[in-house]
DNA sequence: GCTCATTGGATCACTGGTAGACCATTACGG
DNA sequence: CCGTAATGGTCTACCAGTGATCCAATGAGC
């Protein structure tokens, strides 16, 4: 007989509005989609685009500023300015769970490989190219800083060149999740030079269309910061 | 410099509260997370799991009930009873978006077959052992009519045998879209024929620990409903 | 056949969130 | 310098959804 049980049916509401009006922004940030020193949009836009009332977002972005994500600035030309750098998210050493690691790890390495195996597959356009190598340059050259963000956005990059928005959504919420736990290990300048280099294996792949290539660059670059989680369990 | 264009930020909140739980309630019913016949939990547990009012969920069963996804009995033992056979969702007859079937059976495709290589993997206990090959007869055994909740449970219990709550969650979320889509082109007996030894290699590969088969033999079957969908493209 | 636990059915005061109007500040352009 | 457009800041009436309580039906077990 068929069991009673099953995967979870996941709740329809976590959290008030306000809270997770706060998490997508912090998300985005993170992820990079709006890349430190860039402008939010506007209230009135940012409000409909997240199906939110204003007076909910403002209260969202009144924490964001008093954490230090954003700066607020009023008038013509104002509004909400993204940090240079981030602030580390408030994790009193929580310690990293196992479990969680290996479940979004062995995720994000199903995902990202065959992403970036379906943009080298694809026919990009030369401004698709330019964006696409420009980012890398940008990042190679970013702060230790600005890094993360930047990181993601790249790594988003490569999943939009796949063509799959149902498969850019997957990569974009496994990445945030796996951010939250990188930001609980310290980023060191060694490790950048090696993302670097990584990245500049997956860049060159899809860009000179070897899609099998892509996605061995891709593993090697994802099986690099995989070890490092791992390290820090113990 | 970064573009202001990104992956798109999802919204807070879709619809209302009462849309959300009844499309929450079809998607679990259609998933065979509660397979026909079966009984919903209480109307309190319910409201609970899903984090919504009593009210609410009320309401959103009282449409299911004139719907016929389920039958309401009160009293002590009584209940929510889920169909035998589900009532075809109503599309009258919206034509199947390409780009959108292209996106899903490309990001089902990277899924579920590394699903079932992780499945493969593992080692798995004997009453999973049990679990999956019961799941698979009754499937082979089942009528037409409650084919497709019991097919989408035996691809989610492979997922969840791959230990991954994440990649499960994933699954069974691409299989809910791809359902949809399928609800919308007839299901031929010879299909489930063909469909049924399919399900059988993957389950022997996975019962076997062959973690290369399961993913082929996943694939092939994959790939068998996927050529069918493109078919009613034109 | 009573009893009682378990379930669905109904009602209502309260609140988080919304929509929309209006005010305040700033900087560009003439 | 002034006017105006674009932005953040504030206030308020309203309502969907909640949660709590009570009622009604049903069947198992004594």
């Amino acid at each position: 007989m068929t069991q009673p049980i099953g995967p979870p049916v996941p709740p329809v509401r976590t959290g008030n509005v306000f809270e997770e009006t706060m998490e997508r922004l912090v998300r985005a940030i993170r992820l990079g989609q709006f890349p430190p020193g860039s402008r939010l949009p506007p209230e009135r836009d940012l409000a409909e685009l997240l199906r939110v009332s204003r007076t909910t977002l403002r209260e969202a972005l009144a924490e964001l500023q008093t954490s230090g994500y954003v700066s607020v600035q009023r008038g013509r030309y104002g509004g909400s300015y993204v940090a240079e750098s981030l602030p580390r998210s408030a994790t009193g050493e929580t310690p990293l769970d196992p479990d969680e690691v290996w479940d979004l790890l062995t995720l994000r390495r199903i995902l990202e490989p065959a992403a970036a195996e379906l943009a080298a597959e694809r026919r990009l356009s030369s401004s698709q190219r330019e964006r696409l190598w420009s980012l890398h340059e940008e990042l190679a050259g970013a702060s230790i800083d600005s890094y993360r963000p930047l990181d993601s956005r790249l790594h988003l990059l490569v999943a939009e060149l796949g063509g799959s928005p149902s498969l850019l959504a997957a990569v974009a919420d496994t990445r945030a999740r796996v951010n939250a736990l990188l930001d609980r290990i310290p980023l060191l300048p060694t490790n950048l030079d090696h993302a670097n280099a990584q990245h500049e294996d997956v860049v060159r792949a899809v860009l000179d269309g070897d899609p099998a290539a892509a996605r061995e660059a891709m593993l090697d670059h994802l099986d690099g910061t995989a070890a490092l989680l791992r390290g820090f369990l113990g």
